[in-house]
DNA sequence: GCCTAATCGAGACGGTACGTCGAGTCTTGTC
DNA sequence: GACAAGACTCGACGTACCGTCTCGATTAGGC
C-alpha cells in the first residue's frame, strides 16, 4: 500500500517495517531540492550529486528512493497534479471547462514543473518503459475524471453531444501546456481566458 | 546568407572560400543518421560519437557544422516543418483550419519529430539562449503565417472576430502535439477531425 | 581472557555475562564462510555482506566479533598455522629444519592462506597499526620458537655456530611464501626438499 | 613495438599514429604520483581519483593508459627492477650471489616497491588473469638470467653441481622480500649479508 | 512474572571509489 | 581550409562496499 505524501518514492509495506526505518526527513527535503533545480536549469540539472551536495543527504540514500530521475520528475509532477476535482455542475458545463483550465494552468505555473514534464517526455524516448510505469496512470486518472464531468454535461444537455471527451482532454492540456512551456510568447490569465473562449464558442462567426 | 538544403548548419559564406571546399555529402549523410537515433532512441542517443561511427564522418567535422546537438535537432524539425503554406480562401474557414491542422499533424508523424522537439524543448531549459537561436525564429515564422490566414477569415466574415489568433494557434499546435507526443493514446486521422470538430464548432450544445 | 578457539573474535568476558549469550555457531560458520571467499576470490572478495549473505548471519552480528577484514583474515592465519613445536633433537639439525619447513609448507598449502596473509600485508601498508595488533604477535611467537631450536643445535654442535637465527627464519619462511604464493612455478613436496638441500648444504662446491 | 620508458602503458605504435598524439609529460607524472601514494598509504590508497587530483591528470586520461590499477603498479616495479645483469664470473660465484642480493635488495627498498608487489599479488588472486599478464613475464625474466649465471657457475666448478636453480632462485628473492616486505624486524645491509652466509656456506657444522 | 541487558536480523545512512560514457575542445598528419 | 583520428578535461552515471546507526524481536539472567 502506498501512503499519501511518500509518492513513487515509497515502496509497500505492512504497517511496521524491520530494520532501521526511513529517514522521513529525506522524502521532502530531496523534492524541494529537486525542483529548485528543476527551475533553475532545467532538467539536465537534476542531478544525484547535486541534489546529494544541495541537501546533505548521500546520493545512495536518494538512489534507494528513486531509482531514476524521472522517478524524482514525477513526483514532483504528482505534487502539483493532483488530480482533477469532480466539481458539481451547477453552474453549467462553461464554468466547469474553466474551472479544470484553471487547474491546469495553475499546476503548470510552477516553475518546475515545465523542466520536470518535459525532462520527462524526454526520457520516455529512451526508455520506453518509463512512460508506462510512470506517466500512464497520471494521465489515464486525470483522464477518467475529465470523462466523468463531461458525459455529465452531455447528460444535462449543456454540453454538445458529439463532442468527442479524449479530444476536448487533447485541447484543454495540450493548448495550456503549449503556450506555458514551448511558446515563446507570454502567459497569463487573460491569454489562458482566451483559448477557453474558443473552445466553448468554436471558431466560426455566426451565420 | 544561408543557403536551401544546407539549414543551420550553414555558415556565412562570400562566394568562394579558400581551402579545401566542404564535402557535400556530409549534410544529408548526418541528418540521416541523426533521424534514424531520435526514432530509435531518443535525444540521448543522439550523440556526436554514433553519428560519426554510423556515418564515417568524423567528430570533428560533425561538430564544425553543428556545435551542439540542439542545432542538429532544430535542422531536423526544419526540414520537416517548412512553415504554413498560405492556402486561398475559397473553401472557407474551416476547410482552413483543417488544412493547417493537417500540416502540423503530418509534419509531426515521423518519428524523430517527436524526440527531436522534445529534446529541444528540454535543452531550451538548460541554455535559455538557444530558445531564441534555434526556437525563436521557427515559431515566429509560423504565427506569422497563421495570422494572415485567420485576418483575412475574419475580414471575409467566415471567422469570428473574437478570437485570439494566438491562442488559436496554441489550440491547433498544442493539441496536436500532445496526442501524438505526450499522450498515452493513439493518434490517427480521425482522432485529429475530432479535435477540428471541437475547435470548429466549439463545445457548448445550441441553445 | 582470550578463550581457545575464539581467536581475534573473542572479548574479554568475566565468567559469565548478563543479556542474551552469543550464538556460538557463529564463529566457525563465518570463519569457513570466509576460507571459502578468500581461496576462490582473493582478500577483495572476502566481503561482509557476502559473509552475511553466504551464512545467513547478519552483518552487524559479524562486526561484533571481527571489527575489520583484517581480523577476519587473521583469524584464519591463526587456525592454520599453530606456532612451531619444539621437536626434540634427536635426529639431528637437518631433519629438524625439515620439520620446520614442512610446517610451514602444510600451512601455506591450505587455498585460504595465501589470499588472507597477502591480503593481510597489503592492509598493513594501509592501517599501519594493524601490524603491531595483528601480525606481530604472530611473527614474534613463530621466531621465538624457532630461536630456541636453533640454539639447541647450536649448544649441541649440529649447527653452525656462526649463522644468524632470524636470518635463517627470512630464508625458511620466505622462500617457501615465495614459491607457493608469488611464483609462476609449482610447488610440490620435491621442490620444498630442493629448497632444504641448498639451506642445509650451502652453495659453493667442496673445494 | 614497445618503446623504452613506457611499460605497460604503452601501446603498440608503427613510428607515427594518426590523430593527437598523446601527452608525453603523463607518463612520469602519474607514475612519480602513483609512488607516493604507494610509499605513504599503500596500494589502497593508489587510486584514479586520487592520481587525478594530484596530478591535475583527468581520469580517463589515466585510465586510457592503465586500465587497471594493476598496471600501475606493474610499471613501477617494472622501473625498479630492470631485470638481472649478467655479471661476469671472475669474482666467483659467491660474489655473485652477494650481487644479485644487492640487486634484489636495492630494488626493493624503494618504500614503494612493497605496497607496489604487495597490492599485485592481492590483486592476482582476485583475477587470476592479471598474474599471466602483468607477473610472468617479469618473473620469467629474472629467472632465465638467473639460470644462466648458477650454470655457468656449475660449469666452472664454483657452484654445486646439485643445486636445484629455480629453489636457489626462490630462496634469495623469497628471503629478502620476507625480511623487508613482511617481516616486523628492521632491515639493512648486515642482515641481507647474514642471509648471504647461509645460503652460500649452508647451515650445518662442519664435522 | 516482570525487569534489565545483550544479541540478532534487517536495513538505512554518509562516504568513497569504481569503471564507463558523453560533451566539447584541441592537436596531430594528410588531402 | 577540410578531414580522420584520437587525446584531453570535465562531470555524471549507476553500483558496490565500508563502517556506523537504529529499529523490532529474541533470549538470557536477576529480582
Amino acid at each position: 500500500m502506498r501512503w499519501k505524501g511518500q509518492g513513487l518514492a515509497e515502496k509497500t509495506f505492512s504497517r511496521r517495517e524491520r530494520g532501521r526505518p526511513r529517514n522521513p526527513d529525506v522524502f521532502p527535503k530531496i523534492l524541494a531540492a529537486a525542483k529548485k533545480l528543476l527551475a533553475s536549469d532545467g532538467y539536465e540539472a537534476l542531478t544525484y550529486d547535486a541534489l546529494a551536495q544541495s541537501t546533505g543527504v548521500s546520493r545512495g540514500t536518494i538512489y534507494r528512493r528513486w531509482p531514476t530521475k524521472a522517478h524524482i520528475a514525477a513526483d514532483i509532477i504528482r505534487g502539483n497534479e493532483e488530480g482533477f476535482t469532480y466539481t458539481p455542475l451547477e453552474e453549467g458545463f462553461s464554468a466547469q471547462i474553466r474551472a479544470v483550465v484553471e487547474q491546469i494552468y495553475s499546476g503548470y505555473k510552477d516553475p518546475a514543473m515545465g523542466p520536470a514534464s518535459v525532462g520527462l517526455f524526454n526520457a520516455y524516448f529512451t526508455d520506453a518503459s518509463l512512460r508506462s510505469t510512470v506517466h500512464d496512470p497520471l494521465e489515464e486518472g486525470a483522464r477518467e475524471n475529465f470523462r466523468k464531468i463531461v458525459n455529465d454535461a452531455k447528460r444535462s444537455g449543456t454540453a454538445r453531444k458529439d463532442i468527442d471527451v479524449d479530444a476536448l482532454f487533447d485541447i484543454l492540456t495540450g493548448s495550456i501546456i503549449y503556450r506555458i512551456l514551448f511558446s515563446n510568447l507570454s502567459c497569463d490569465d487573460r491569454h489562458i481566458e482566451e483559448i477557453c473562449n474558443i473552445v466553448i464558442n468554436g471558431v466560426l462567426a455566426d451565420s
